[in-house]
DNA sequence: AGTTACGAGAGATCGGTTAA
DNA sequence: TTAACCGATCTCTCGTAACT
């Protein structure tokens, strides 16, 4: 059938580095030297491209090779295009090499941002020139952006997934309920989430709480009286500590001093943080890296690093409760 | 059963060289 | 610059296997 493809697109980039070396000497001879090809080889390389153009580029005169009209007004956009060429042919091998390495993180706003900083170190130390976006959504946004390729892997926490993602689970964290000081909640080792019922409630926007509890297929009983909406944890939490009410909220989400908290049983409420990734999708070396350093990372150290990013240790159950 | 991915083989095309 | 030739590469086709 032959090559109808390389027949329609017949400029070849080579015969763009060819005029060029023509150009620049303006000796057919001493151009195909530059360019490593012998004479004949270059001769028609330009015939070639004066073919495709439909008129001569260079006039040739004994001793006096110059462009013509068309040779001069082809030269800037020919210049161009190698340039373009050969800037993106430097740009691949920098992406191949790791030089600059961009990776498209999501993470679900409810993580405890003390949990991910010994994952961010990792990742920098074994990819110095990461380029890092980190983007903190809601759980469903952040799998709507990752399927739409806005990002290039995440890390959430819901009960199910689209049929397209690849979940690879991380780490368990239960569910908490945090309250003030000197509440009655103090009393008790652990809260039935019944318990929760009639109390005045601070609603965390973006918790995943829910989703969690309705995969658990449980009756709900407990009825709160919600005081206060907010998608910021810090005010929800100051909100805690001032006597507004109490509020549930995972494990290993990092509280500020003044705050207890009791882990729910009755049932008994968990989210596994996963790291996800769309099905299919080619992976690029640094993400190939920064999903195998989010599968042997130590997740359960991570919380240590905490007064390193402004944020007090979690005190759990009186500080009885062991890691998952 | 239909689709997709992959490999092998055949033929066409291209860029290279040498010789004239 | 052209002609003849060579080796590499590309495209197409076909068969096979894996998957849905």
């Amino acid at each position: 059938m032959g090559r109808p493809l390389r027949r329609e697109v017949a400029m070849e980039m080579h015969q763009i580095r060819y005029f060029l070396a023509v150009a620049e000497t303006l000796n057919f001879t001493r151009a195909a030297e530059q360019c490593n090809v012998t004479q004949p080889s270059l001769t028609r390389a330009i015939q070639k491209l004066e073919e495709e153009m439909g008129g001569l580029l260079f006039s040739r005169e004994h001793h006096n090779t110059h462009l013509t009209e068309l040779g001069r007004l082809a030269q800037p956009h020919l210049e161009a295009i190698y340039s373009a060429n050969a800037a993106v042919l430097a740009e691949a091998k920098q992406y191949r090499s790791m030089d600059r390495a961009p990776l498209k993180l999501g993470v679900m706003c409810t993580i405890s941002p003390a949990r991910l900083v010994g994952f961010f170190e990792q990742l920098k130390t074994r990819v110095p020139m990461l380029d890092l976006m980190i983007r903190d959504l809601p759980a469903k946004p952040l799998v709507e952006a990752l399927l739409a390729g806005e990002l290039d892997v995440a890390l959430v926490a819901l009960p199910s997934f689209p049929e397209r993602c690849t979940v690879r689970p991380l780490f368990t964290e239960r569910y908490l309920i945090a309250f003030p000081k000197g509440h009655r909640f103090e009393a008790m080792n652990a809260i039935p989430l019944a318990e929760l019922n009639g109390e005045d409630y601070l609603q965390r926007v973006h918790c995943e709480f829910r989703y969690h509890f309705e995969a658990l297929g449980q009756p709900k009983r407990h009825n709160v009286n919600v005081r206060y909406h907010s998608e910021r944890e810090d005010w929800v939490q100051a909100m805690i500590a001032a006597g507004m009410g109490c509020a549930v909220m995972p494990e290993h989400l990092a509280i500020l001093p003044g705050l207890s908290t009791r882990v729910i049983i009755d049932p008994e409420v968990s989210r596994t943080v996963s790291l996800v990734t769309i099905a299919g999708r080619r992976f690029t070396p640094v993400e190939q890296v920064a999903i195998r350093i989010a599968q042997t990372h130590r997740w359960d150290g991570a919380e240590t690093k905490a007064g390193a990013v402004g944020w007090c240790d979690v005190e759990v159950g009186g500080g009885a409760m062991p890691l998952p």
